[in-house]
DNA sequence: ATCCAATTGCAAATGATTCGCAATAAGACT
DNA sequence: AGTCTTATTGCGAATCATTTGCAATTGGAT
């Protein structure tokens, strides 16, 4: 839990036969829009949401709810994690095999352009948070907003 | 701009007169409305969402059209700050004179207990953030969830 | 008291997401 | 390979937060 910021979240394009492997191991069946879904998603390393999923793939692929729907297993069993931008639409990243996926991003408010930053909230600071409100599991979201280089 | 995280957000009760003078002295109407509106959030010093707010009023006070529009303009105005606990509901809270309200919370994922938090992520570490993307005007939207005392 | 632009109420439109249900297809087991 | 069982899909309708068009209303300056 404490590591939860130096553990480098890899980025290291997975195989998509490891992901439908992790999924078949989960018991979860590998199906044509759950593999196109993965493939989409490997091939956009950037938080990605439903609609830029769908029109990631190829025409009559998948259907919009199925992407939803897959969405949600993929989160619940760690296989993505969802990132909320505040424009009102969900955002999904791979997390590589073993990590948490946790970390934070830089966005243009203008082009919406996204970096991916290293940094995070220091542990401690976070630790002593839930301890001074007697919270427990204490975890935070947190996205950088700016205006890129060529907007400004 | 610097400053941001240490100027103490005094959440002393601001007067309803207070408030009024400061839309009047935008050049905006003080409408039945608008009034209410911000009397309910003078009484509830904590996030509240449109509905909330429309329920906290004498019945048939206002419209919940209104009140999106109402907290637009207030946002525009800096009288209000939206916050994201990214259920889907934008949230709002008054804002002092002077003050640019930027804060955060601890939110429990289980009853939707909030606590403000005086803590902020640290702002040199921002300006590094910025400064190594070429970002300018760097903010950021930082929240923590846990389990409250009670939940857990 | 009057007038005009800002503001409101209402109902319909939007956009993201969810849900019900019948049809379909993975994976297990012959 | 063929069959079976159940998870999964597609489709369309429902939901939820939020926005918008437009005619009716009303602050506040004159």
């Amino acid at each position: 839990m404490k590591q939860r910021c130096a553990r480098t979240h890899s980025h290291q394009r997975q195989e998509l036969s490891a992901l439908t492997s992790r999924l078949r191991g989960l018991s979860r069946k590998v199906t044509g829009p759950r593999a196109a879904i993965l493939e989409v998603l490997r091939q956009h390393p950037h938080p990605l949401t439903s609609r830029e999923i769908l029109d990631g793939l190829p025409p009559g692929q998948c259907n919009l709810a199925t992407i939803y729907r897959s969405m949600h297993l993929l989160e619940q069993t760690g296989m993505v994690k969802r990132f909320d931008f505040g424009d009102g639409a969900a955002r999904f990243e791979l997390v590589g095999e073993g990590e948490d996926g946790h970390h934070h991003h830089l966005v243009c408010t203008r082009c919406a352009q996204v970096v991916e930053i290293g940094e995070c909230f220091p542990a401690e600071i976070e630790q002593r948070i839930g301890a001074t409100h007697g919270f427990k599991a204490v975890t935070h979201k947190l996205e950088f907003f700016g205006l890129c280089p060529e907007c400004h």
